[in-house]
DNA sequence: ATAAGTGTTGCGCA
DNA sequence: CTGCGCAACACTTA
């Protein structure tokens, strides 16, 4: 469940704590996460000291002198920052730091720890198709990417090929605060409604990052975030009413994921 | 105790 | 090309 939010206080975390540290070594549990053989991931950052971290859509890139560690936590999981004694009782790839420390990464199902060469990230074919992070995304890009789309505006919330850091959590609230339905379609929206959704993208992510991201993911201290379940508007709310018209929230299946709304506030026409 | 639901991403299909 | 359904695994809840 890792969405922007989360990603963009990891990131920073680890902008905070990691640069200038060295890799002194390297522990594969699960070779099937990484995109080269472990001896090339090994032999390339081992020995590398990181410069900087930032991330691309829902990826964390740690950029090394021996290249750059790009990191996708799927569909949930953690990056601690840990003492090597005290290592997690799961966890995937470790990377010893100096004093005593190692940076561990865990996701329950399946996730990506992947290595590119310096200045070849955007060869990486998950990289390279992202779209423009959806909180940099101006007005007016966003206007031009949804011309010429069809399909209903949840769908296309997610498509991270259009819209890089948007998940199935945030979508819901983000959905709400817009006032359109998840089905209404891209060509049905009027203008005043896509400057809403633009707006409301930046709301609802943003309010999140202040307060940590969210509470069902931690940080590399193993403490969750502070945007709770109290904050969610209709998300994972079902029966519980709305924030606005206090009609019940209800729970729909929108394709293969669920969409958590208000019919009153959310019409579909 | 067994089964269903859950998030992300890429792939195959019409 | 594009939008949709599905499969990949682990773990929680009914």
């Amino acid at each position: 469940m890792p969405e922007l939010p989360e990603i963009v206080c990891r990131a920073e975390e680890m902008a905070r704590a990691l640069p200038g540290r060295t890799i002194r070594g390297i522990e594969i549990l699960q070779p099937k996460c990484l995109n080269v053989t472990p001896a090339a991931f090994t032999k390339a950052l081992r020995g590398a000291t990181v410069e900087a971290v930032s991330h691309r859509g829902k990826w964390i890139v740690t950029e090394t002198n021996g290249g750059d560690l790009l990191i996708n936590l799927g569909m949930g999981g953690e990056i601690l920052l840990v003492p090597s004694r005290q290592l997690p009782a799961k966890w995937r790839v470790r990377f010893a730091l100096a004093q005593g420390k190692d940076l561990v990464v865990n996701f329950w199902w399946f996730g990506y720890v992947h290595y590119v060469p310096s200045g070849a990230i955007d060869d990486h074919p998950m990289i390279a198709t992202l779209g423009p992070d959806a909180l940099d995304v101006t007005l007016p890009q966003f206007r031009s990417l949804l011309r010429s789309r069809r399909g209903a505006v949840k769908g296309f919330l997610l498509d991270q090929a259009k819209l890089a850091g948007i998940g199935n959590a945030y979508v819901h609230d983000i959905l709400f605060r817009a006032g359109l339905h998840p089905l209404r379609t891209i060509p049905s929206l009027s203008s005043v409604e896509v400057r809403g959704l633009h707006r409301a993208i930046r709301v609802e992510l943003r309010r999140s990052i202040e307060k940590g991201g969210a509470f069902y993911e931690v940080g590399l201290d193993g403490k969750p975030g502070g945007f709770t379940a109290e904050d969610l508007l209709v998300g994972y709310r079902e029966g519980k009413p709305c924030p606005t018209c206090g009609a019940p929230v209800v729970k729909i299946k929108t394709g293969g994921t669920s969409s958590f709304l208000c019919l009153q506030c959310q019409p579909l026409l």
